[in-house]
DNA sequence: GTGAAAGCGCTAACAC
DNA sequence: GTGTTAGCGCTTTCAC
């Protein structure tokens, strides 16, 4: 059953039908309903991969993640397919396991697809590849918007979290605590916010006359598995740190099975801010000090930047429209876990 | 740059250009090299939209989910996308927010999307509407595959768990360690986990000659706020279970957040057994005794099974394919939260 | 082994 | 306000 058919049994034709399903005014009241009515009857619904290659454009939008696994992942991807059942627009998941090879595969193969517009969390800031395929879908006309990382040089909508600034509170919490022995678990070095964390973390640092230790700053690659084996590293110095700032999800669940396996309790043994909030936490007796951003805030957001280019492309680019960054700002959320418990015993610094 | 462009160019007709494309073995091989060396130079990509409508086909899949925020889902989407890029299929996402009116929307709107294959977790086993949608798609040669959730009397392929098994065997620990006076907090009856986990509870207690007390069936509905609830109504009764069995994730997360801001502890205060493990929870004091099951494979083999279906189609139905229902086993991980503290203070039974 | 041409189901310019 | 018709970019049958 198509349009044909539909036009056939209302006595009209199918560009009429067509103005019908697309609300085009020219149609006199009394067709119109004939038309519905005949829709109706045959439960039709019109080929929208017909519409799209006929007007050269669809309603799908692509969604690149490095990590299905992590949580804030879910919590975005909520705040995105909210807003784009909004707009009526339908929501690709791809999944590139921070692998740019894989990255790319999927860039190409999406060469193919039409789509409306491009959200993508990027392996790599620094990845040439992803930039430039990505340069090309804007060349192409299909908007692409960065979420949580940042692609070197770009001028691509974003919305990010203030990083740096993130950090910088985390590891102050921790100094004013006391601490002066502080660590870091951070993140790839390419990623703007595994780089960006660490700048924070340094700053803070620096600011409180404090000297930077390169022993004390240790990848866990935003993984689970490294994390884990980071916290130990850290453990095991001879020295080991008062304190761990912890720079993502999985870093610090990484260094909370650490601590579980190895029987050593927060404060009491280590003190430690993580990065990024972790919901089930709270029902437990983990107490943890993070840095926290409205994530699924972001989620939407992120689609409301696409939606501004789809509308000024729309209104056919009357002024050349601003690169438009969104920064969101995050907040501390004190638990407790960046307490300094040596401190009472006058133990500070070394 | 269309295929007529690059046939143009290559000195060949579009429709040895689709040959080389599609891997056709009836081209000459120097000329699919010169077709193939015209493509990579012009970084050409053909129309995936334009193929679609010209067979009539494409390689998008639809999965509908209920609770994108469940761990459930993220887990299993995992499982879905992995094998979904193993065949080249894309991954739309939908979510019901478990509400049967946005389910059926979704489901209209796909009847003009041309998809390939239908995944869904129904909001209800008992929805006349959506059974007969889902119908309607496979009437139309589009095959569904139920996952996790039944749809009553329908013949859908499915991956299901054996829930009553699992809340029978949960319970059943409970009543190992002493306790009587268990109490479930269950999901929706309109699903058949939600059913039939009270199912389990309620087979686990007769064959225990416990007999079942109403009071002790509370429905949390699946989501954390309604558990928190219902968990808070168990305590306020007259006689409170001394065990509670929580039938699904968000549910044990509404338990365990009454839990803390009451200050009670597990095994000391009461005894508690989840379905569905909480990775999270690993991290921490919450030694959660829970009915696990293979999460992950469930994703996988969800998407398995609609490929058998699309192979069957292509292969012309040559027998009529027989309806795949996979239930998966799952198994208790018993980590103390199901012990019975009372027991040794002589205080069994009421 | 290769090409011409019709067709997939819709849209939009143009004519009336 | 409505119809005719030529695309959109590919596939596929049928000739050769």
């Amino acid at each position: 059953m198509n349009i044909y058919d539909i036009a056939k049994e209302a006595g009209v034709s199918p560009a009429t039908v067509s103005r019908v399903i697309n609300g085009n005014k020219n149609v006199r009241e009394e067709t119109r309903r004939k038309v519905l009515e005949v829709i109706k009857e045959n439960n039709y619904a019109p080929s929208s991969v017909a519409r799209n290659l006929s007007i050269g454009e669809s309603q799908n939008i692509a969604f690149i993640v490095p990590d299905v696994e992590n949580p804030f992942f879910s919590k975005v991807l909520q705040g995105i397919t909210d807003k784009a059942s909004e707009f009526n627009y339908n929501v690709f998941m791809f999944g590139t396991k921070e692998d740019s090879e894989r990255e790319h595969r999927i860039l190409e193969s999406l060469k193919a697809e039409l789509i409306k517009g491009l959200i993508i969390i990027p392996v790599s800031e620094i990845d040439k590849e992803t930039a430039f395929r990505l340069k090309n879908f804007e060349k192409a006309g299909i908007p692409v918007v960065l979420l949580d990382r940042d692609i070197k040089g770009s001028s691509f909508d974003g919305v990010f979290s203030e990083d740096i600034q993130g950090a910088f509170e985390a590891v102050e919490c921790l100094i004013n605590e006391g601490h002066r022995k502080i660590a870091i678990i951070s993140g790839p070095d390419t990623s703007r916010p595994g780089h960006d964390r660490v700048e924070g973390y340094k700053m803070a640092l620096t600011s409180h006359q404090i000297p930077i230790n390169e022993d004390y700053i240790v990848n866990g690659k935003f993984l689970e598995e490294e994390s884990y084996n980071a916290i130990k590293t850290l453990m095991e110095l001879e020295d080991p740190p008062t304190a761990v700032f912890s720079s993502n999800n999985m870093t610090t669940l990484g260094c909370l099975r650490y601590l579980k396996e190895n029987g050593m309790k927060l404060v009491e043994d280590i003190s430690l801010v993580g990065f990024d909030d972790i919901k089930e936490l709270e029902y437990t007796d983990i107490n943890l000090t993070v840095v926290a951003r409205p994530v699924y805030e972001m989620g939407k957001e992120v689609m409301e930047l696409l939606e501004r280019r789809f509308r000024y492309k729309q209104e056919g680019d009357k002024q050349k429209v601003v690169t438009r960054r969104n920064y969101v700002k995050t907040w501390l959320i004190k638990r407790g876990s960046e307490k300094y418990k040596k401190f009472q015993e006058g133990n500070i610094n070394e």
